[in-house]
DNA sequence: ACTTGACTTAGAGCCAACTCGAAGTGTTAT
DNA sequence: ATAACACTTCGAGTTGGCTCTAAGTCAAGT
């Protein structure tokens, strides 16, 4: 086994997703036709692994698998499609800073109960 | 039409849910079970909008159902509750931290590729 | 009176994103 | 040689959280 390309079993192990899933996003297109040794079995370079990883944080933020999809149809058709890429970044950019405004605030709001029912009852002056 | 009460319609526009999951909420636990005027329409209080409100935060913070359930079932017991209700605060509390987290890394991930993709092409000394 | 709204139960359908399994064949590593 | 791994197609199943329909009855507001 070459220590520059992975199985998709290690694939898998590196990337947290199960071999299934890795064959599932190759057929989605969110990922490259992986090349393959002796023809059929995938191996993954890593580059591969890197571009697998950004995917799972693009997932992490909540982009829907269909922009993940445009996304990568993008990043194939090259450096043309710069500008299209940034402007969904830029959207998704906003997007995320929405849901952790959303977010704060909700902890916020979690922290006053806590607080509220965590105090001792107050005395009245 | 009182004030002072809702008809499931309007408690639907004051919540943004529809009339159906006002109902499918009430029948899996995690609303009360509403007071009917004439014994049959439910009247919502603002003290029922108030719940169904943090509910919808609660929702929101990604908390599944199921917890839900079990939350809406603490208060409903009362304050011998109280202590077990902190506990599922403070641990959403900390979850809700982590995701603010893992967020803002993915933020600062995407503003770098924002950065990469729109910055002119460095001029090498 | 009459229109609009609300009630019930029970079950079907829907969406996203997996997740799994079968079946039968081919490959790789030791 | 043999065990473990990988390949394909392709359809079914799963989970969570709704969402809707049907059918028939009853209530409320003007």
């Amino acid at each position: 086994m070459s220590t520059e390309s992975l199985t998709i079993k290690q694939a898998a192990e590196a990337t947290g997703l199960s071999v299934h899933t890795l064959r599932y996003y190759e057929g989605l297109g969110l990922i490259h036709p992986i090349d393959r040794a002796g023809n059929t079995h995938r191996r993954y370079t890593r580059e591969d692994i890197g571009w697998i990883q950004f995917l799972l944080k693009l997932r992490a933020t909540g982009m829907s698998i269909q922009d993940m999809q445009t996304y990568a149809e993008l990043q194939r058709q090259g450096d043309e499609t710069l500008q299209q890429r940034v402007a969904m970044l830029k959207a998704l950019e906003r997007e995320v800073e929405a849901h952790i405004a959303e977010l704060s605030g909700h902890l916020d709001l979690i922290r006053y109960k806590i607080a509220l029912y965590s105090e001792p009852v107050l005395e009245l002056a």
